[in-house]
RNA sequence: GUCCCAGUAGCUCAGCUGGAUAGAGCAACGCCCUUCUAAGGCGUCGGUCGGGAGUUCGAAUCUCUCCUGGGACGCCA
């Protein structure tokens, strides 16, 4: 729309330096959409008259900043910089640039307040454009073109088969699925990629344990289940038998030369696994385009291994075979010296197969914290292999999910089920609609709304890379800064909406309350949180802004009322449909619902 | 031992590309449902921003150092 597309990637300097240049171009049309980003322009633009001999647009738009508090208006100057420049006291100077600047149309007031230059918007016009913006705009507010349609691999979820779906892997799930979203909202084309864990030496391990001990009927019965504890019986034994650990890699070793047996029992063990996890994704309401797990590279992996030595990368080390990394850092080792291969040589066949595949100039690993190391050579291994694509892979860590205060081990059967988890949050919500809103129409799927909601969204409200200590009671809080919090206040706002028999027109909105600007002001801020969450692969920027929003309507349905009103009653309502719509898109980016009614 | 991440209110965390009195939620206590869903709102209480030094007009934010916790460190993934 606004004919200053860049399909370069970058750094997040760059990014804003573009940004700031496509606004800079917009600027001829006047305002077309009306984010905060576009009127700190505009500020930037009158104080730049005054002081274009002292600094450039850009630094003055960098410098402006937002009051902390909104007596002070709705933008800042700070002048002390200038104070070296003009060798005059800050309040002096801003005092001076008060006095001087021309304010553009949708300014209102200009005030120079202890060294800052303090401006306020015309809140009555710019209201009005931005909520008939967000009407207009609906899902497609706070929209951004900068990925130029450019496609983004998002390898996420990634869960081991045999294994049961631990709460650990919720975070990986839930944190990528709103990076996709994310991702699009911010103009680039995704590919969503699930990269089971479905091959290795822990699969040769647990076939020795199935051929050791494995009761066939009861596997039937309870496949992961009895899988765990068959892997975990395989760990205890082995403990004081390492004879086991040789059986395991000779098992693997079987897999990976195509044995019959051996490949039967693996398929077994996926077809079950897959069952189980989709029942889960189903329930989270994530969905893949791709689900080829290290398995699938099973054939694709000795093309890397001679690329690579035709490279002359490789050199053997004890018999291994391995790639030396960037100094300090540990050799990447491509192959055991049984032969067989490791993660490393699996996750550099996916990466070129993807590149090839996909076009894909960029990708996410959303993967654990504790593999870093692991990210860090296989980067450097493809840059060494002379991939300019390789920079544009980027692993995206996250914290550990602690069980008082240690990580969760698989291998000591120490795990909490997300399944658990997610049945007891649904039944908590169930008890809530009975106590709070008994003649609710659609109960079981608000239930789940909510319960899910819940569990989603205390993931996402924190940085991904603090570590959260699992507890229950905190995931099922339904009060505060919670999923259901933001859920409530969207069925709230959708509630006065069938009771207000609103009717969408935007032409005639007045806003003269004072109320009604906070809300404004949140709407505003939206599309800089998507931004940011892009940028930041944060997807908590977008929680915590949808809270605040919340906050701010709540705060206004307190204190007006708006189905009274008299005067100004469509232009009330309106306000709640743009609350409405954002915090319906808001919590669409991540992943969670958001019910009409509850 | 080396490298990485973290340390802000009793608890969980925002704020971190330096800026105006350090903000929320939970917990505790007190108000507000004959009025748009009380899963809500309002108020009170609560802080040597881990310690120390440095850079700066200005530091929770940048640098150094120390302390504490966690993680990673070749044939697991």
């Amino acid at each position: 729309m606004s004919g200053c597309e860049n399909n370069e990637s970058g750094t997040a300097d760059e990014s804003d330096a573009r940004l700031f240049s496509c606004m800079e171009k917009r600027r001829a049309f006047f305002i077309l959409r009306r984010d905060l980003m576009e009127y700190q322009l505009l500020f930037a633009e009158v104080l730049y008259k005054e002081l274009k001999d002292e600094l450039d647009l850009e630094k003055i738009f960098k410098l402006i900043e937002k009051p902390k508090h909104s007596e002070m208006g709705d933008f800042a100057f700070p002048c002390f910089e200038l104070a070296k420049i003009f060798r005059k006291a800050p309040n002096q100077i801003a005092l001076e640039l008060a006095e001087q600047l021309e304010m553009p149309p949708l300014f209102e007031k200009v005030q120079a307040v202890s060294g800052y230059v303090n401006v306020f918007l015309a809140q009555e016009e710019v209201s009005a454009s931005v909520v008939a913006d967000v009407i207009q705009s609906k899902a497609h507010y706070g929209k951004q073109d900068h990925g130029n349609g450019e496609v983004i691999t998002i390898d996420f979820s990634s869960p081991n088969i045999a294994k049961p779906f631990s709460m650990g892997h919720l975070r990986s799930t839930v944190i990528g699925h709103s990076l996709a979203r994310i991702s699009e909202k911010n103009g680039f084309e995704v590919v969503r990629i699930n990269h089971l864990g479905d091959w290795g030496t822990q699969f040769g391990k647990l076939i020795a344990a199935y051929k050791l001990w494995g009761d066939e009927e009861k596997i039937r019965e309870n496949p992961i289940k009895e899988l765990l504890t068959l892997y975990v019986k395989f760990h205890d034994e082995a403990e004081h038998d390492e004879s086991l650990i040789d059986e395991g890699r000779l098992w693997f070793k079987r897999l990976e030369d195509g044995d019959q047996e051996a490949r039967d029992l693996w398929e077994w063990f996926r077809d079950e696994s897959l069952k189980k996890f989709n029942s889960i994704y189903e329930l989270l309401g994530v969905s893949f385009d791709s689900t080829q797990g290290e398995a699938f590279y099973n054939d694709k992996m000795e093309r890397v291994v001679q690329l690579l030595e035709k490279k002359q990368l490789l050199k053997e080390s004890d018999g291994a075979l391995v790639v030396e990394t960037v100094e300090g850092m540990p050799p990447c080792l491509i192959k055991k010296k049984d032969g067989t291969t490791l993660y490393a040589t699996r996750d550099l066949a996916a990466a070129l197969y993807r590149h090839e595949t996909y076009g894909s100039e960029r990708s996410l690993y959303v993967v654990g914290n504790e593999q870093t190391l692991h990210f860090k050579q296989l980067f450097d291994v493809l840059e060494k292999m002379g991939y300019e694509w390789s920079r544009g892979l980027k692993h995206v860590p996250f914290g550990m999910m602690l069980k008082d205060g240690r990580k969760m081990s698989t291998r000591k059967g120490k795990v909490v089920l997300l399944e658990e988890v997610l049945k007891e949050a649904v039944s908590l919500a169930r008890q809530n609609i009975a106590d709070k809103n008994p003649s609710l129409a659609e109960k079981e799927q608000v239930a789940y709304q909510v319960g899910t909601g819940a569990v989603i969204f205390h993931d996402l409200k924190n940085h991904r890379l603090n570590d959260v200590e699992f507890s229950l009671d905190t995931m099922l809080k339904f009060e505060g800064e919670t999923g259901p919090y933001v859920q409530y206040t969207h069925a709230r706002a959708s509630s006065i909406l069938r009771k207000g028999s609103y009717h969408e027109n935007v032409d005639q909105l007045s806003f003269s309350d004072v109320q009604s600007w906070p809300v404004v002001k949140s709407l505003m801020d939206f599309p800089d949180a998507v931004k940011r969450a892009f940028e930041g692969n944060d997807p908590s920027q977008v929680a915590k802004y949808v809270l605040d929003l919340a906050k701010t309507f709540n705060q206004y349905y307190g204190n007006v009322r708006i189905l009274d009103a008299v005067e100004g009653r469509q232009t009330k309502l309106s306000l709640v449909h743009a609350v409405q719509v954002v915090l319906k898109e808001g919590l669409h980016l991540l992943g969670v619902e958001a019910p009409e009614e509850m």
